[in-house]
DNA sequence: CGCGTATGAATGAATGGTCATTCATTTTTA
DNA sequence: TAAAAATGAATGACCATTCATTCATACGCG
């Protein structure tokens, strides 16, 4: 009775689970964690973690589906306010380092947890990360059309390149032991993205 | 008496454990392998692997240990030829390329199971990463300094750009289930890393 | 109201299976 | 025939998952 109705705090307890799961796997490792550190972790016992959730292989997947979804559907909905293509792709670069440099267990998962087999990465990289890439390739190709973007690159190539930059940057920001802020560093991957390396 | 004098060929037989192991670490993801599935794929027993090895743990750092080092220095022998940096940019990428496309396992283990826990990550990136990532850098800054790259540009986020644009590509091939080269996208990220991707 | 009772949630000790690692014994080599 | 290398069965930890039991809550009834 504490609050309101009692039903709809069912999945409370889901969410502190899963809370208590990603801050035990970015400690140490997925496979080096057990059932009993993330139940601890949440305050209560081994057992009730099975009554909502299948295994512990199934609250990774649930943490990553929910976490991918959420990401995409905000991105969606800010995108649809912008319109050139340079611009959304600007917004896209920002969100998802704002996003990521917010939460530091979010991101040491995300980076590091989420590779770690080729099992999880296929199935993975099938779901969430070909809908995110193929965001960045339709703007890219619609900026092609615009005759913003060069015409002479295969869209879906550069793609990779942009995510594969940003990635890289959370990556480095992972496993530094420094603390700096990670969202500024969109600017600088964008000034090379849009303009290249090159003087002339 | 196989081989001329028996001695040198001690390690011999690390070596087939060390290529098994890269086999079945490819196939099975790192912490999914048994010691016993090394061995078998090895044709020796379970036992003998701890003659060659301390632990499972040390076949993976040994395994990286001399991949990261071999691709290094046959790296720097190969930059210390070209002048320009903008040519030495241009060898790293298809290095980089050639190497991993070279050999789907060993790009497995690379892109997938060296980065399953932030365990390995830190030791790695601490190890070869650091090294690999700093030859870029100094490249991009030698360029800054006869005036072929852009000043505005920090090297260092420059130099991640390209490491992390390379890395996606082979990441994308090692999942993808398609079989295409790997080794020519070299050529399409430079074209956007010189360029940028703007018409003006 | 107050009390017994039914229902679902939570518990945590016990289970069962899995492997990394060891080492007494055997085989190979010189 | 001694030393070195290899073997593989046995050991001992470790941990995900289960389930018999306990607990909390809400409801019906006098």
């Amino acid at each position: 009775m504490s609050r309101s109705n009692a039903k709809p705090f069912v999945s409370d307890k889901r969410e502190a689970i899963l809370r208590a799961a990603i801050k035990v796997f970015a400690g140490k490792g997925y496979f080096n964690s057990k059932v009993a550190d993330i139940a601890k972790e949440a305050g209560i016992a081994d057992g009730t973690v099975y009554l909502y959730f299948k295994s512990k292989d199934d609250i990774l997947r649930s943490f990553f589906d929910r976490a991918m979804s959420d990401f995409i559907s905000e991105g969606k909905r800010e995108l649809a306010e912008i319109e050139g293509p340079e611009d959304k792709l600007r917004r896209i670069a920002q969100l998802h380092l704002e996003r990521l440099g917010a939460d530091r267990d979010l991101a040491i998962v995300f980076q590091v947890e989420l590779r770690g087999s080729t099992k999880f990465m296929e199935e993975f990289s099938a779901k969430g990360f070909a809908d995110y890439l193929d965001i960045i390739r339709a703007t890219i190709a619609e900026g092609q059309k615009l005759g913003v973007f060069r015409i002479d690159l295969k869209p879906i190539i550069v793609a990779k390149m942009l995510y594969g930059a940003l990635d890289e940057m959370v990556t480095n920001w992972v496993l530094s032991h420094k603390s700096y802020p990670l969202a500024p560093m969109a600017d600088e991957v964008l000034k090379v993205f849009f303009g290249g390396i090159l003087t002339k």
